[in-house]
Parts: structure tokens; C-alpha cells; sequence
DNA sequence: TATGAATGAGATTTCATTCAT
DNA sequence: TATGAATGAAATCTCATTCAT
């Protein structure tokens, strides 16, 4: 009974893990219930009983496993004394390393493709996790202006641009990576290195011993 | 007669504009050819007259009207004798803020959604539309360099850092624009404005003799 | 005009031939009317002015292409002072090799595939080919006893029995061929070989200097 | 449970049961899989959890129920002492009733009729049942020729001329039999009658030096 | 007479969802 | 809790037939 229960509490988890395989392997139309069912080695009716429909365990996912860590990179925004370049470089840059490193990806595409037909969805992913970040990286622009480390851009107002290059990565990937690779990391330290550059106050960038963003 | 001829030969048009509005709206696998069809003003058999499947017609009207100007930029860069600055101001910057406000980025949407799917439609869509773009970003970084416009850096090996911002602004309007309204003129100004400043040379920052914004 | 005339008399003929191809080579239900119309060189549209159905053109090229030469035969049969063995070596087996060398096999397949479905085809072939044929092998058979050339058999309640190898080798031709070839004029001469020996009064057969059906 | 189970272990048998029934009223083209599960007293989408397409099913009618008793024949054959006539008179003649009293005839129409559309399917009907029905026709002809109980006749080389009426009658009975009723066991106790008288050794023409039934 | 664009009923097939066991 | 047989709505695609020109 132990195990039973053990299992019982498992199986949402359980279920959604192979949905997300699913899910991120086919589209949301062309994925069976059948096949998530067997993917997590249960039958189809008892993802039903987890699940109301197609539609509740498709937002589930989304909702599980789309939620990053903006929260630790804020916390480290919020409590170090690291300057805004140093948290760019650091935690910034690292997040989008990882977003395109791992599944989140896959969920990244799917969002595009279904959200459009998902408003509580999107909503609840602008809520828990765009409107965060975005404010997570004014705040950073605006403490480096603030100290003088960054000159006043309209950077300010749109933080978007910061992690463009990641939404662009993630899409280049999924539909041209065969016919044109792409180094993903170096284009992000490519980004991150112009966007420095421009946002130095006094340019005076040459002093910080740093230069030279070309390739080596 | 003359009547008969003149609207077969525009029903292909008339039944992918029809099926453009569809499919942006609902997406590949939620759009019924029914609806397609008295969108079109008419009857569904008729769309099989003119399109074999209901693929064909996807593909198709990707292929008709997913293919933007870049030829004419290209055309203008090469023959103008204007600056890298002015062109990435100019005609490039120009064709972003089109794609923003055009029908095009409904069909970017598609591609993203389906592409996957449909391996041939994006290996099309890179030939005709990507790989141009992408040579010709190049040509215009490298043109300044060489001219002493712009200090050399990693963007060359990269440009799609230069329209990557389009495609963010794209899906933002497609998924958070109803949470977070978003200017994306003014984006896309502010970001070839920050672009610009950190490939400018004469910069102090390029004659500095150092390294350090490359990968760590 | 005289070649429009001409044209319009000939159109019957030349649309049942191009159904009968049609028909004959992929059954009635997978034959579509628009390849009927193109091997005919004419347009769908104008099928329709010559046939009101499918079924109706279906119905004629049945009627119009299977009427055989039974006629011709009966007429050889009451004229002729042959005895009734020479009219079965002779003229009945020669039908049914000619049935067997044409495309008339084709059409006992298609009226056998859709004659159930037909009952008023079935009539008429009924009325104009079969109990025709039945009637006229009755009276060979008759003739033959009579004339003290046969013996009585029950041959003569079953004159299908004259003509069962030959609806049995078009169906083996049809379906068997590919996997056991037949010769069918030696299996239809082979038959009546043994029909005649049954048949023959007094088992005097030796004495017609005729004997020894075996393979050569 | 064990009621569920039963019942899935006699669904696809209850299916055929009744496609069988509706291919051989209609034909396979006319057939509606919504009027085979009506028949079947189940829901159409049930009809594909057990055959995965309406050419799947047909070919299981087809494989399922058209195995004949071909090999209980054979056994008899080989192990009785009984004469070739015997058999023929016996078990051979008794096949040949039960094909035409069947709902086998059925399923001979059905195979003429689509046969050339399954190649796959003739050819296993070929193998499993003509061959070797055509092979233990074969043996009793040669057995009687070797045990002086019959003369040499090609009928070894065409043992379908054995069972060519009742492939006959099978289509009288579905074509000619509202307008001309055949008795068909009559017809098949004819025809056996004949062959044998045409086959028996000691008849004087067996013993007669001469030829001429061969070709002319 | 002749065309061929256009229609629309109908068939196969899929699969999310239900429910008896 | 768990199964999987069963349902039925819905979508794609076909093609005989019509009809304006």
C-alpha cells in the first residue's frame, strides 16, 4: 500500500514528464494521449484521472516545467554587491546558457506555436515569469546608470533586448540549425559583449582593460 | 469565358489569402479547409481543385508570401554608396519595422509552429529567405570595417544578433502584448542605436589594447 | 460542320471505348469518368450529354461491347448439315476461343463483379447471350441424339457444361495467371476432347479413328 | 472482466461475421464500414481498433473464411484404398456441393471481383488453397491412370477442368439464377458422370491405335 | 456541341473522452 | 487506483454531377 500511495503521488509528475517528451517531440495536435500514456508506461485511462482533458495536462506542463530561475538570479541581483556588468556577464548571461542548453527550449516553442490559443496560459507565464525578468533587468540597468557604471540608454525600456538573442537562438536552432549551425553560447557572449560595450558610460571601456570583442 | 479564366486564374490567390487568415488565426492542425473555403467564398471541393492537400496549401502559402524584400536591400546596398551605418539605419531597419507591421509576422508564427513538421518548407524558406539575409548582413559589417566605419567584432560571424530583436518583437506581440504593450518602432530604433554605438570605431574603447570580452 | 456531324455520331462509340479501357482495367467503382474523358480526348462535361449516369455508360458499354456471335454460330448450327461433333470442334470451340483471346474476358469480369448490383443488365444479357447460347447448345446436343450420334446424357439439361472451362479459364486468366500460367486453348480443346468421348454413342469411338486425347 | 475479455476475443470474428455479410451483398466499394459495425452491433470507430483499414478487414474476411476443406480431402485421398473414381464420386463431388451450398460462393464472387486489386490476397488464396487443390486433383487423376483404372487423358494437365462447373455454377447462381434455376447438385452429379465415362480404361476407345482429338 | 470550373454529399479514418469492470 | 474496450464527433479528401459560358 505503501508503494501504491508512494506512486499515486508520483504519477502527476510521472505523467507530465513523458507529455513533455511528447509534447516537445511532435506539437501539441499531433501528440497522442495514447502515446504519452504508454511513454509513461500507464494506460489512457488513467491519465484522466489526473487530467481533465488534453488541454488541462498540455497547460500543466507548461506550467511545471516553465518556470526557471529568475528567481535565484534575482535573489543574487537583489543581495550582491556585484556591479551590473559583473551581473550581466554572471547570472544574466548564464540563465540564457541554460535556457538554451536544456529542455526549457522545447517549452519555449511550444509556448509560440499553442499560446496563441491559450490566453490563461500566457497570462500565467507573463505573471510568473516574463514580467519578473523584464523588471529583474530594468532594475539592473537602472542600478548601473544610477552608479555611473552605464550611461542612460532607452536600453531602460526596453530590457527585452537583452534576451533577444536567446529567443532567436532557441527559434534558430529548432528550424536552421541543419543547414547552418550555430555556436549558440558565442553568440551570446558576442551579444553580451556589444551590448556592454555600448551601454558604458563615458566609453570609457578601454580602461576596464577590456577590448577587442572581435573573434581572437 | 473571359470571366471563367479570370477568376480561375485568381483562385489560387484568392483561396491562400483566404487560408493565410486561417491559419494565423488558428494555426496549421485547428484550421478546417471548410472554413478556409467560405472564407474563400467557396465551396471546400474547389480548394482541392487548386491545392492537393491541405499541406500543399500550407506550403504554399508560405512559400507565396513569406518571401520578403531582402532582394531589394540587397540591391541597394550593393549599388549605393552609402554607409554600413546608413544602410543598417536605412533599408535594414526599414525592412524589420515592415515585417512588424505586416502580414509577415503571422506567417514567422507558422514557421516556428509547423516548421518542424515540414522540413522542405524551412530548407525553402532558408535558401530564398535566410541564407540571403545573413550574407547580406555580413557583407554590410564587413563593408564597414574595411572602410574604417566600424571596429571589427564578433557581429560579423553573427548577424543575427542585427535582426534578432525583430524576431522577439514578433512573438512579443504575438503572446504578451495584451499584458505588456510594447513599441517595437522604438525598440528596434533603441537597438540599432546601441548596435551602432558599440561597432562604431573611433571609439576609445577599440583602440585600447586589450582582450577580455571574449569568452572567459 | 460535316466533321462536327461526323464527331457527334461517333462520340457513343468513341466514350464506350474509352470506358470500356477504363472499366476493364480497374473495375467500375476506382474508374473516374475524368479518365474516361481524357483517354476519349474530350472533356468530362461532354460525357454527360451522350450518358445521364456513370451507371448508364456503364450499362451501354456492357450491353454495346458483349453481345458476341452467338448469332452467327446458331445460324451455322440450323444451316449447316455438319454433324453436332464437328459444330462443337468447330464453331462452339472456336467462340469460346475467341472469347478468351478478346477483351470480351474483361467484361464477364466486370459482369460478374457488378451484376448483382444491375439487374436489368443481368436481364438483357440474360435474354441476349445467355439463354441464347443455352437454347443453341440444347439443340446441338438434341440433334446429336437424335441423329444417333450421341448417346442420351443428362448433358442436355446442362449445356453449361460446354462452356463452364471457358468462364473458368478467364477467371484463372484473371486472377491465377501470374502465379500458374494456363494454356487455355489446349485446356478448352482438352475439354472437349473428353466431352466428345462421353458423349459418343455405343463408345464407338474407335472406329472414327479418333482416340487418344492424351498429350501428344 | 472476463466478460470483457470475452468479448474482445470474439470481436474481430463478430466483425468479419458481419463484413462478410455486407461485402458479399454490396461488393467492397459499395460497402459503408458504418453499416458492417451497424451489423455488428458496435460503433464504427470500434471497427479500426481491430483492422486497421477497410482493405485490412476485407482481406481478413477473405484469408478467415475462405479456407476450404481442401486439406481433410487430401487426407482421404492419400490414406484411403479407395478408387480414383470413388473418390472422385465421394469426396471430391462432395467438396465441390458444399462450396456451392456455402456462403463460400460468396466469397468466390468477392474474390473475382476485387482479386486483381489484391494481389497480395490472390496470392495467398493461391497458395493456400488452388495449388494444392490443382496438386491432389492431379494425384488421383495419375493414380487412377497408374492402377489401369483410367486411360491417359490430358485431363492431367488440366485438372481445373474438374471443378471448372462449379466455379460455373457459383456465377449462374449469382447472375442467371432468377431467370433460368439451376440444380446445381444435378449439374455437378452431370458433369461427373461424364468425365468419368470419358476417363474409364477398358472403354474400346482406349484401346483404338489412332490419334486426332489432339489440335488439329 | 463542347468546356471545365464549381458543387456538395458521402466515405474513410482519427482520437479525445467515457465508463464498466 | 487502474484498465482498456468502446464511443462518436469531426476532419480530410473524392468524385459524380451540374451549369454558365
Amino acid at each position: 500500500m505503501a508503494r501504491s500511495v508512494r506512486r499515486k503521488e508520483q504519477r502527476p509528475e510521472q505523467i507530465m514528464q513523458a507529455a513533455l517528451e511528447e509534447f516537445a517531440a511532435k506539437g501539441y495536435a499531433e501528440t497522442r494521449l495514447d502515446d504519452v500514456a504508454s511513454r509513461a508506461g500507464i494506460s489512457k485511462g488513467l491519465v484522466y484521472v489526473y487530467f481533465r482533458t488534453k488541454e488541462e495536462l498540455f497547460k500543466a506542463v507548461i506550467r511545471t516545467f516553465l518556470v526557471p530561475r529568475v528567481e535565484s538570479v534575482r535573489a543574487q541581483a537583489a543581495a550582491s554587491e556585484l556591479s551590473s556588468e559583473a551581473l550581466i556577464r554572471g547570472p544574466v548571461l548564464g540563465l540564457m546558457k541554460q535556457v538554451l542548453g536544456s529542455r526549457m527550449h522545447t517549452l519555449v516553442r511550444l509556448l509560440i506555436a499553442e499560446g496563441p490559443k491559450h490566453p490563461d496560459l500566457t497570462a500565467f507565464y507573463y505573471e510568473q515569469v516574463v514580467s519578473r525578468g523584464i523588471g529583474l533587468l530594468q532594475d539592473i540597468v537602472d542600478r548601473g546608470v544610477a552608479r555611473g557604471e552605464f550611461r542612460p540608454t532607452p536600453l531602460r525600456d526596453f530590457p527585452q533586448l537583452i534576451i533577444a538573442p536567446m529567443i532567436m537562438a532557441v527559434i534558430w536552432k529548432l528550424l536552421m540549425e541543419r543547414h547552418h549551425p550555430l555556436d549558440a553560447e558565442r553568440l551570446l557572449e558576442a551579444h553580451v559583449g556589444l551590448l556592454l560595450h555600448a551601454l558604458r558610460a563615458g566609453d570609457v571601456s578601454s580602461t576596464g582593460g577590456a577590448a577587442g570583442e572581435e573573434r581572437a
